[in-house]
DNA sequence: CGTACGGTTGAGTCCAATCAAGCAGCGTGG
DNA sequence: CCACGCTGCTTGATTGGACTCAACCGTACG
């Protein structure tokens, strides 16, 4: 399946009859309340698997953050898979305990950083979920906007702004363009992150 | 095993050798950063599992809120229990997913709620894991202290104290002590937690 | 009875949100 | 080809909600 830019896989009260596997591009995984503020929960990349802790109804929306592609799985099927080898439900732990320990991390990141942490986090978090070639690549290429940015740090696109401008002008980051980063201190990025003041 | 208020089941960074169930009392899962900021991911409350996220070693620390009785499992025989029955496997699946969920959920308050948004969604989440009586219960025992409380919400004492003190103005619930509160107007408390200003 | 601790309340400060321009890239259409 | 408008990002000025600092209160406890 493709899906185009802003478009959604599903959303939250929807039943959930599906996991998907992202293949290529980027979904991100919000929440909307009622007066318009919006909580990203994550991000997926390809090879994540979304749909997951879905019991009866999806909790969330998945929507694409650029044009993506992804398969869909039936849900039953799935379970029937799990139910027949052991193999497949011990695979879906693992990554449920992965994910259960990164939604810990960042509420320690939206409950008690400060803005330039989270998005000194945000970086180092980029950086080492691409690609994992030889080693931490200097590059990092922003794929989302700015707008998803701050709902998944719990700020706003103005304090995300000055904070990668605070990281340029202390010379922790070079932002040629908006969407790429280029680390150049990566210890001092990585105390932020770490809450060294 | 039995703890005392304060003690701790395990420590961020330790061999994560046992899984713990609650039996009675309450357990904080909380990390702390080098300069003293703390965030608590969760309470764990009786029949609750502690530990199943972890891999090698210890992300976070469990404390006891209150004094506390706990049992211990070997993580290894929690795990051969596992290989050999699909049924525990799928029992800590279904275990791993809730909580994830929770977490999601937490991120949302984290991120994009106000103080008194916060204070209401945990009073409701407190009124509703305390046992499931008949109805939702009116009176709803705070085991935990405002330092804790704050901590599990992101917030500091005094602005806890503020939300609780201005709930109580506006009558939504009383406060006949600081460790109990009665819920005057659920409706409301719903809406507060659900965003509606 | 005095001290300590947890909680509340008040005054002032500060960081991020809000409000408001301004700018750069880009696709569209005259 | 370029003017135009749109969208996303940045930057500046101001505001506001939560934090900080500080005093005070009540209960528990030695």
């Amino acid at each position: 399946m493709s899906v185009d830019r802003g478009d959604a896989l599903f959303w939250e009260g929807d039943e959930a009859e599906h996991y998907y596997q992202v293949i290529s591009g980027a979904i991100r995984f919000c929440k909307i309340m009622p007066d318009g503020r919006r909580q990203v929960a994550s991000f997926y990349l390809p090879g994540d698997l979304i749909g997951i802790e879905a019991a009866d109804k999806y909790r969330f929306s998945a929507e694409a953050v650029i044009d993506s592609v992804v398969v869909r799985f039936p849900k039953s099927r799935v379970e029937a898979a799990a139910a027949e080898d052991p193999k497949v439900g011990q695979a879906l732990l693992t990554i449920a305990l992965d994910r259960l320990t990164a939604a810990q991390n960042q509420m320690l990141l939206l409950g008690r950083m400060n803005a330039t942490e989270r998005v000194a986090s945000f970086l180092l978090a980029l950086a080492s979920r691409v690609q994992l070639r030889d080693t931490m690549p200097r590059i990092v290429d922003i794929t989302m906007s700015r707008t998803d940015i701050a709902d998944y740090l719990g700020l706003t696109i103005e304090t995300v702004s000055r904070a990668f401008a605070k990281l340029k002008k202390d010379r922790v980051i070079d932002l040629p363009h908006p969407q790429q980063a280029i680390v150049l201190d990566l210890a001092r990025l990585e105390q932020l992150s770490e809450g060294a003041a």
